[in-house]
Parts: C-alpha cells; sequence; structure tokens
RNA sequence: GGAGAGGUCGCAUAGUGGACUAGUGCGCCGCACUCGAAAUGCGGUAAAGUCGCAAGACUUUCGUGGGUUCAAAUCCCACCCUCUCCGCCA
C-alpha cells in the first residue's frame, strides 16, 4: 500500500507513476474525492462519539439525559454506516494504487521500454533443440502422464533431471547461507489478506488457484516469506534481514494459454528457491544491486549465459519501484528468456504489513525486496546450453 | 473427530457491567547515586486514525466479527488460534 500522507501532498507524483506504467484510470482523482468525505465524516462521527461519553459517565446522567443519548446513538449509526461505505472504497482504490517509479526505469508501455544493460557469456550461445525433445527422449520429463494423473501444464521430473533439481535446490539454498542468509521452508498456501498486503491482489487472484475459503496456493514464496516479519518492529542494528526460502509453487498462469505450451518452461506447479531482505530505507537500493550480483553469481557460477535487463516502466509490477531479470540463454528456443528477476518493493509491502524499523529517533517502515535464486527453469536452461549433438546432455556433478 | 481450558500493553499476570483514564511485575528508556557498573530510588514506557503550524485535543483498539445495554475486557452468538486429554493417522 502506498503512504496516504504522501499521495495527499504530491498526487501528480502518483498520477505520474500511473501514466508512466500505462495505467489508464482516474483513481488518483476519485481516491482523493472518498479520502476527504470520510475524513470529514470521521471528524463528525468522534466529536458524536465524545458527547455520548460525556452524556453517559454513570447512571444518574445517563437517566437524565436519555433522550440526547438515542439521538446521538441514532446519529452514530447513521455516520458509521457511511463510514463502512467509504472505507471499503477507500481500500479498494488503495489496493490498486501502484507504487511510485524510481526515476532511472526507462519509460514505456508493456515490454517496450525494458533496456538489457550486461551481457555475461554470449559467447558460448550455440543453437540445439528445447528441453522439452531433449528431455522426454532421455525419459526425464514426462508430460504426458502428468496431463492424464493431473492434468495440462503439469511435469514429471524423472532420473538425471529430477536428481540434479534436487541438488541445484539444495546448492542455490547452500550459496544463499554462506552470504549470510537464513533458510526457511515456507507454507504454500497463503490467506488473501497476506497476498493482498504484498501487492499480488486483487489483480493476482485470477493466476491464483484457491483451495478452500480465504486460503490459495501461492504462486511464491515471497509473501511468505516477508508475512513472516509481519506485524513486528525491528531494530535496526539487525537489518538487513535476508531469508533464503524454497517452496513449491503454484501459478493458473491465466491468460498466457497458448504460450510455451510445449514442455515445462510455463506451468502450473514448480519448485522455487527465493531471496527475500528487508531493510532500512536508505539502504533498499544497494540491497537490490546485491540480490542482483547474488543472482548473476550463481547463474555465472553454472555457466550459463544470461543478459540482465532493467525492466521499463509498462513492465513493472505494482508493488515494485524498480525490477531487474537475468534473462539466460535457451540455445533451443533461440533467445533468452526470464529465468530470475528482483525487485524492490520500498514500504509498499511492510506499510500494509507492519513491518517496522525502530532506529535511534524515529520508527519507520522496513523496505522489502524479492529475487529468484533458483527455478526450475534455471535447470531446463543448463540443460538446453549442456547438449551435445547426439542428444545426450552432460550435467555437471558438483 | 470428541471432551475440557485458555487468548488482556514487548513478556508474564490481575481484572465477572459504570472507579478501566486497563492495575502489578519483568523488560526497555531517561535521571539520580557511582571513577564506572551492579544494586537501589524517582520518572517515563502501545498502536492506529481525525483535527491542529504546533503544543495538544478527540476517537478507536483487551484474538476476529456481530449482538445486548444509556454504558462491555467483563454478558450473548459465530468464527479463528493456542494448550491438555481421548480417538485416528502419515
Amino acid at each position: 500500500m502506498i503512504d496516504v500522507e504522501l499521495l495527499r501532498k504530491n498526487p501528480q507524483d502518483f498520477q505520474e507513476s500511473l501514466k508512466n506504467r500505462f495505467i489508464k484510470t482516474d483513481y488518483i482523482e476519485q481516491f482523493l474525492g472518498v479520502d476527504k468525505k470520510w475524513r470529514e465524516i470521521i471528524t463528525l462521527t468522534d466529536q458524536l462519539r465524545a458527547q455520548k461519553k460525556d452524556l453517559s459517565t454513570d447512571f444518574n446522567t445517563a437517566q437524565t439525559n436519555q433522550e440526547k443519548i438515542k439521538n446521538i446513538s441514532a446519529q452514530i449509526s447513521t455516520k458509521e454506516k457511511e463510514l463502512a461505505n467509504l472505507e471499503k472504497q477507500r481500500k479498494e482504490f488503495l489496493s490498486r494504487i501502484p507504487n511510485l517509479l524510481s526515476k532511472d526505469v526507462p519509460i514505456g508501455e508493456g515490454e517496450t521500454a525494458n533496456t538489457v544493460i550486461k551481457k555475461i557469456g554470449e559467447d558460448r550461445q550455440v543453437e540445439g533443440i528445447s528441453h522439452d525433445q531433449l528431455m522426454t527422449k532421455l525419459g526425464w520429463l514426462n508430460t504426458e502422464a502428468a496431463a492424464n494423473t493431473t492434468g495440462a501444464r503439469f511435469r514429471y521430473l524423472l532420473s538425471e533431471a529430477a536428481s540434479t533439481h534436487l541438488k541445484l535446490v539444495s546448492k542455490a539454498q547452500q550459496f544463499a547461507i554462506n552470504k549470510g542468509f537464513v533458510p526457511v521452508i515456507t507454507p504454500v498456501m497463503a490467506k488473501s489478506n497476506l497476498l493482498e498486503a504484498g501487492g499480488f491482489f486483487p489483480d493476482g487472484e485470477e493466476d491464483t488457484f484457491k483451495v478452500d475459503e480465504d486460503l490459495y496456493l501461492s504462486g511464491t514464496s515471497e509473501y511468505l516469506l516477508v508475512g513472516l516479519y509481519a506485524g513486528k518492529t525491528l531494530k535496526a542494528e539487525d537489518l538487513p534481514i535476508r531469508l533464503v526460502g524454497f517452496s513449491t509453487c503454484f501459478r493458473k498462469e491465466a491468460g498466457s494459454y497458448g504460450k510455451d505450451t510445449k514442455g515445462m518452461f510455463r506451468v502450473h506447479q514448480f519448485d522455487k528457491v527465493e531471496m527475500v531482505s528487508i531493510c532500512k530505507k536508505e539502504d533498499s537500493e544497494k540491497e537490490h544491486q546485491f540480490l542482483l550480483s547474488m543472482q548473476e553469481e550463481f547463474v555465472s557460477s553454472l555457466n550459463l549465459p544470461f543478459q540482465v535487463v532493467l525492466i521499463g516502466s509498462g513492465d513493472t509490477e505494482k508493488k515494485a519501484i524498480k525490477r531487474y531479470d537475468i534473462e539466460t540463454w535457451f540455445p533451443g528456443q533461440n533467445k533468452h528468456r526470464e529465468t530470475h528477476s528482483v525487485s524492490n518493493c520500498t514500504d509498499y509491502q511492510s506499510r500494509s504489513l507492519g513491518i517496522k524499523v525502530k532506529k535511534v529517533d524515529a520508527t519507520e517502515f522496513a523496505h522489502t525486496l524479492n529475487g529468484t535464486l533458483y527455478t526450475e527453469r534455471t535447470l531446463l536452461a543448463l540443460i538446453e546450453n549442456n547438449q551435445t549433438p547426439d542428444g545426450k546432455v552432460n550435467l555437471p556433478n558438483d
């Protein structure tokens, strides 16, 4: 959630953010209208409540003022109904107003402004066949059986692919532990209020499997990791808190029908090792670069060619002020594809979740960041990049 | 799944309708004493919202949501969570 006070003071900044993200609405004006009314009525209601309190301090006073009290109670009740309605509208707008964009984010609609800022290992680019053909032939992947047992866009990982996957999960986790991250195994399900506070709902709901009343399979452990600190006031000297989570992730992939239908590049269920950092506000840009460097180092350690992309305004999710993607080379697709992303959410999540930092002279909201360290897509990149002309794959042993 | 107990300020605990403006202890912060510390003494110690330049005022919050009442931490209803015992079960 954005800072309402900031919005009241500088609505033009938020207008610009919406414009640059190519979201065409007049949310800001509508919100400010509702907010103004809400403030007026809250002031009125509080005054009425105070009056009522004064009139019923004890039984005798209450008896004497019976009529007045009834009258005020009726007024309060009317105002409370109005307030509830306005509050609902306020919340609805707030859940949709995106974070301000960082100044260095290139402006452009959709993915048009995404900018490659670094290429690593370009010379190793080779052509080859897709992970799907390779793995199916080697008996490492079975999507047909998965379609029978479970449905489309699920996978069985088998043999070397399965064991290498587990090794890489472990390797990624250990890599982060060595850098001081705390390993966490999170729940895979979350309540709607967590996903909303995390900045994913309401828009993200259509991409999420619902398993029970107000219970969803999370598409990433990010929300669960950040949620671990919900409602906590942290000591400045304990920051940054760096977590490396592991979870199986579930995504409906709504709106991507027909995209990446072969193999397991885009599936409903996959495992992910995720980094989350909670830090002081003055450190979040530095922390963002640090998480990116973690990703670069890890992907480099697997000897994979990749490029780093600074994501443009139209493609940056609402909770983030800036995002980088790592796109790894996929010889079978003959292009770079997203395997990692890392976002700075500043105080957007911590404000909703109540994650604060106690400093000497003030308590303020922490900043949160999240980034991928390893997913099954990285395994696919590794397989495609290590294929031999005879249709075999030489996977690294360590 | 069955039976019972419970959820109060960072932690522990008191509080069974108006005196709760939530007490007490611990912790924490400040001050005094001290070369310094411990101990001791004194004072302070929640969050959120609205109004206000500010000082401050007011409101809300005792697991959550409803209800009863002039008045709810306290009574009623529903739900959530924790613990104990029984049953079942990786």
